[in-house]
DNA sequence: CTAGTTGCAAATGTTTTGCACAAAC
DNA sequence: GTTTGTGCAAAACATTTGCAACTAG
């Protein structure tokens, strides 16, 4: 569920996720998908799609291979990664390269959004900053330049740790 | 050397460097600091930070392997990666992973910075914007988290290829 | 039937490490 | 003379690929 937070002049955060589009829903998208391509639906590609979409955000190739292998044990770690380049070639899923050796990755969402990261507890927070966007998109401006995309993560201590209290 | 250039209201954004301390400057810092731990300064040591403070930025482990095989052919690739991690511990470097396999490296500077990337062309391109850097603390304020660094990557096409037209 | 898909093992690319030898302090 | 550093080759790690067998359309 979205929240809106009272924060400073010209700024507005916003921080969590929408509801997501229902797992079967996109579903759908990936078979329609799959139809345009002339590729075909499989049982892995399925069981892989499901479990990613139902579990929810930011699991790592690993996480993920874990998961399927719980419903499918069958299959390989290959046709995780090469579902995931499918997915991602679909649109339907986006891979983030935090600070650490692993990616991981998201299912697609309406909304551009960035990440705050927790050094403590790895929770990952999601939001959304206008401003910061447009200060952005300004930079290239300046630079007469071109803005395509951009990374932005934010890293530091979340507030719960913090009221946890362990220093 | 830095330019200043006019922009949006509230947003002032400084692109370029200010003049690098000098090679030998940084040399002296780091022998210092390895006689506060303890370390040993070889020659080994020296050409690697040699090479890598007078080369300039955004240099890969690669690239710098290349360079120092120049003045000293004799040292290895575990070398190069031991004295680059040496430098960070002694936050004479910064490690960086813009969107390749391999890490890039850069002397630390007394003002932090962020980069745009050329997609086109590779170029990396520095700049500082200080209504970004309050507007992340802002965040982090809404989050009631604590702020301890971040990444902020702009991507896209720079002016000159842009004035190059190609596309 | 046939193009597309899979699992496995092997390859990849980057970075790290074990170890015997060498060099600083 | 210890302690720390070095080079080499091998290991580690996440991800990709070749290939023969398989399967969806």
């Amino acid at each position: 569920m979205p929240r809106h937070e009272p924060s400073a002049a010209h700024t507005r955060t916003v921080v969590g996720r929408a509801p997501a589009a229902n797992t079967e829903d996109r579903m759908g998208a990936f078979h329609a998908r799959l139809k345009d391509k002339g590729l075909k639906s499989t049982g892995q590609r399925d069981d892989i799609a499901r479990v990613f979409f139902g579990i929810g955000r930011h699991i790592s190739a690993e996480e993920l291979y874990a998961e399927v292998k719980k419903i499918n044990p069958h299959v390989g770690y290959a046709t995780i990664y090469r579902t995931l380049r499918l997915l991602r070639e679909c649109d339907l899923l986006q891979e983030r390269h935090f600070d650490e050796g692993q990616a991981r990755y998201e299912a697609t969402d309406e909304r551009h959004h960035d990440h705050f990261i927790c050094e403590r507890c790895g929770k990952i927070i999601e939001f959304q900053n206008d401003s910061i966007e447009r200060l952005q998109e300004a930079v290239a401006r300046e630079l007469k330049a071109e803005l395509r995309r951009h990374k932005m993560e934010l890293y530091g201590i979340c507030g719960d740790c913090l009221a946890r209290g362990e220093r």
